[in-house]
RNA sequence: GGGAGUAUGGCGGAACUGGUAGACGCGCCGGAUUCAAAAUCCGGUCACUUCGGUGGUGUGGGUUCGAUUCCCUCUACUCCUACCA
């Protein structure tokens, strides 16, 4: 019986035997090896991109081979629900944001079944469900009166488009990362998570995450942002207070020459109340954008310099001053910091070098360029001398020992806020009673939930203005109160899904034992983008969960990988329009759209509405099928860098699967007699291992390369009549095997010629390759390969130069020439230097 | 400004701890099949060449019998970060 390769009959087939025999739910079997791999959740938008065809195929081969490799698997998936989207719909269409999602869940986890991936749907979870954010709510609770959650008064980056408080990490260049306005300075009452308390450890464990990206945790490592110096205390000369300012270079303290303090430091609140020209300049700093250019406002007064007896120096209040790093001051050493230097050169300030490069001769000037590497005090009295490091340690001492600072570590990590104005989010568990008391809501009273809304708009959907809901009594005393009416940031309900998948139903968050087994997660996938965000924030909730005695545990995810971006072609007709790639034609000469216009290509771009240039993984699944999609996205390109996609590649992988399901009238059609075709099954076998290793090296590309090798190499035998019908079985058993991480449902298709079982549920393992007898060794002259020869590995090295010396192609290479010296690496080349 | 990374045919990319550069896929060229085309199959495909060879992994140098691989220089591009004292 002859039949074409027909994906939709065949992965659906498979998918419902899956699916009927339930072969993905995930046992318990703490006899088991286990293995946790984990895509990070989306987030339901409405329907699957290729970014997340590609993260969940990525994942897929990897739980496909190691449940294949006989670890008890973990590999779930989940919804991260809650978000503004959901809210801009639900205004647009009047639904609660609460149809809108789970409607595209719905959508979204068809398009995922349809890709056939090895999930286990039973521990599925969406993160606006009470079931799930009750815990977090707990959480919460737990933290605040651990004194890891506080709430203050902060300026806040105030996104007037979308009307809501962003993160520092979501403000890209002054501008919301979402909406892309300016964004404005407000000041709110916000709730603050603690992570600066484990700045520290958050930073000292990135060592211990080996299987992480040196990338990211570099990125990491700068965002926590370390480092070590001292607060030093100067005296301002004309009253008893003073001015406390962070330096990481104490070694430059003789070489100071100006104070600089940050807008509204508290000494330039204090004279900008007496002084209208200060008040002035620093309402210029705030409202104006002044990019880089250095402004600074004398205010009169000086300091004195701790070493120096009798010197002064002036009192600036100066834009380039952060307020939120260190003391919101800095001593300024023109001759050893560029700012400083600009500053000094525009408002014609003194310049002291004290450190000089240790190979000076003669005079050492700066001009305009700070010096700031390493070199030799001077200038200095008791430093003179030292190397920068020797100093650093004398001057602290000194500063101690005077009590007049202290040595510092200081971070630019800040606490998290987690505050936002939003409705579409988890309620934050918190009441106001009349009587000013701010308490946690009582844990039997967990969840607050959100309130339902007929008609969702603007107005209405502010907790704020929602008075029966907001409005409650304090259950000790019986006081009215209000609920606290802002919902957690959703990075929130992604720090910590990946432990409610140990037991999505359980009443509890987790169990201790569940989380012992399963955690740390051994394979986390997912995109660069959120490098520091949502994977700061995972490890500092796990720290803090851990320090709640909810388990021990101090890293979430054992291993990390950041796969690239999918991108394709850009398309522009003359009108500088982008146009589609659908709607765009090869021509001879070029590309033209549907109207006959020519169509020029552009750049190639992540996959974008804006730029036109997306593929949906609906029309690729419903025209070629989930393996051929799944082939595509593991080919050529290694999964760190950026895959591009291309008509032609996947139009090329669907005629591999073809080519794969051939196979199956190939074999009932096949006759041989041939017995001897030792060579063609050892070869096979070493590519078979070769795969495997691949696959351990997260190259599935390679992989792939590999499995094309060992198709070419079967037909060819095929076609030659070189294999014998066992054989031809026993080759395309070890390929079925070798496809089911990459292409499951024609895996198992071919597979069930053989076997009444399925394929998924093989052992995979590797080949025993015999040891090749005769070698190929490469005869070089000078490095230059000349010739290949075939040898017995056991002769000895002269015999093998023997056999080269009278090589016919070495002969006449040699010709006049002399043979100095023969160099033989034993199974690889022979080198002949004249 | 600071940090990280990348550079190999027309394209995506291979090359194990230095040892036959260009595996595998795309594209292209030639042939078969076809009335013709698509599809399919077979062959070729780094460049130059007097067909003996010669050159070739961004640039220039170094180490080595031998370098895509190790070291130094420069160049280009990408990403992150940005007045963090």
């Amino acid at each position: 019986m002859s039949s074409r390769y027909n994906h939709k009959i065949i992965e659906k087939k498979w998918q419902d035997v899956w699916s009927d025999k339930d072969i993905f739910q995930t046992s318990k079997d703490l006899n088991k090896k286990k293995y946790y791999v984990l895509e990070m959740f989306p987030y339901p938008s409405g329907k699957i991109h290729m970014g997340h065809v590609r993260n969940y195929t990525l994942g897929d081969v990897v739980a496909r081979y190691k449940r294949m490799k006989g670890y008890n698997v973990l590999h779930p998936m989940g919804w991260d629900a809650f978000g503004l989207p959901a809210e801009n719909a639900a205004i647009t269409e009047k639904k609660h944001p609460e149809k809108w999602t789970y409607q595209n869940i719905k959508t979204m986890k068809n398009q995922l079944l349809q890709m056939g991936l090895s999930l286990d749907w039973n521990r599925e979870i969406a993160t606006c469900h009470p079931e799930y954010y009750k815990h977090e709510q707990k959480f919460f609770i737990d933290m605040f009166k651990a004194g890891l959650a506080y709430k203050k008064e902060a300026e806040v980056n105030w996104d007037p488009v979308d009307k809501t408080v962003l993160a520092n990490e979501q403000v890209i260049d002054g501008k919301g990362w979402r909406s892309g306005a300016v964004v404005e300075k407000k000041i709110l009452s916000q709730w603050f998570l603690k992570i600066s308390k484990y700045s520290d450890e958050l930073l000292s464990d990135l060592d211990k995450l080996e299987n992480w990206p040196n990338k990211v945790k570099t990125m990491q490592s700068n965002w926590i942002g370390k480092s070590i110096g001292a607060e030093i205390n100067f005296k301002i000369s004309e009253n008893k207070s003073h001015i406390t300012v962070f330096t990481t270079r104490p070694d430059t303290i003789f070489g100071a020459t100006f104070l600089a303090i940050s807008t509204d430091h508290d000494l330039a609140v204090r004279v900008s109340d007496q002084n209208d020209n200060l008040k002035k300049f620093i309402n210029d700093c705030k409202n104006l954008n002044h990019e880089k250019i250095k402004m600074g406002f004398d205010i009169g007064l000086t300091a004195d310099h701790p070493f120096i007896e009798g010197k002064k120096l002036p009192i600036y209040v100066a834009n380039f001053v952060l307020k939120e790093y260190g003391l919101g001051a800095i001593f300024g050493c023109p001759a050893h910091d560029q700012r400083d230097l600009d500053f000094a050169n525009q408002y014609n300030l003194d310049v002291i070098p004290v450190v000089m490069p240790s190979n000076t001769k003669g005079d050492f000037k700066i001009v305009k360029e700070a010096f700031t590497e390493e070199g030799v005090i001077f200038n200095s009295e008791f430093l003179n001398g030292l190397d920068i490091e020797e100093a650093k340690e004398k001057i602290i001492n000194e500063i101690e020992q005077k009590k007049i600072g202290r040595r510092k570590v200081n971070f630019k990590l800040r606490d998290w806020g987690i505050s936002r104005q939003r409705f579409w989010g988890c309620p934050i568990p918190i009441i106001y009673r009349e009587d000013g008391e701010v308490l946690a809501v009582e844990e039997d009273q967990l969840p607050v939930k959100l309130p339902n809304i007929e008609n969702f708009n603007e107005t209405s959907s502010k907790l704020n203005n929602i008075f029966e809901w907001k409005e409650t009594v304090c259950p000790k005393t019986g006081m009215k109160a209000f609920r606290e009416t802002d919902t957690f940031d959703t990075f929130f309900e992604s720090s910590w899904y990946y432990f409610r998948y140990c037991n999505s139903r359980l009443e509890k968050p987790f169990e201790k034992e569940d989380i012992k087994y399963w955690l740390p997660v051994d394979q986390y996938i997912g995109g660069i983008e959120h490098a520091i965000l949502h994977l700061l924030y995972s490890r500092f909730f796990t720290k803090a969960l851990r320090d709640l005695e909810y388990f021990e545990l101090d890293e979430p995810f054992k291993g990390l990988f950041t796969q690239g971006m999918v991108t394709h072609i850009t398309y522009r007709n003359k009108s500088g329009e982008w146009v589609e790639p659908k709607d765009v034609e090869k021509f001879k000469e070029g590309f033209r759209d549907k109207s006959g216009l020519i169509v020029e290509t552009g750049k190639v771009e992540k996959m974008s509405k804006s730029k036109k240039n997306v593929v949906d993984p609906n029309d690729i699944i419903e025209l070629y099928g989930a393996d051929t999609a799944r082939w595509f996205m593991l080919s050529d390109s290694p999964p760190e860098r950026d895959l591009q996609w291309s008509d032609t590649g996947i139009a090329a992988s669907f005629k591999f699967i073809s080519k794969l399901y051939e196979f199956i009238d190939k074999f009932n059609n096949y006759k041989s007699n041939n017995t001897d075709d030792d060579h063609i099954i050892e070869n096979l076998k070493s590519i078979i291992n070769e795969v495997s290793e691949n696959i351990e090296a997260f190259q599935f590309n390679k992989s792939v390369a590999k499995i094309y090798e060992y198709v070419n190499i079967l037909n060819d035998a095929l076609s030659k009549k070189k294999l014998s019908k066992n054989s031809f079985e026993w080759s395309l058993k070890k390929l079925s095997i070798i496809l089911q991480p990459f292409v499951p449902h024609i895996s198992e298709e071919i597979w069930s010629n053989f076997s009444e079982k399925l394929c998924i549920n093989e052992v995979w393992l590797s080949e025993k390759v015999k040891k090749k007898l005769n070698l190929k060794i490469a005869i070089q002259i000078n490095g230059k390969t000349k010739d290949v020869i075939e040898i017995d590995e056991k002769l000895s090295k002269e015999m093998i130069l023997d056999i080269v010396r009278n090589n016919n192609k070495i002969k006449k290479n040699l010709l006049g020439k002399n043979v100095i010296k023969e160099i033989y690496v034993p199974g690889k080349i022979v080198n002949l230097v004249v």
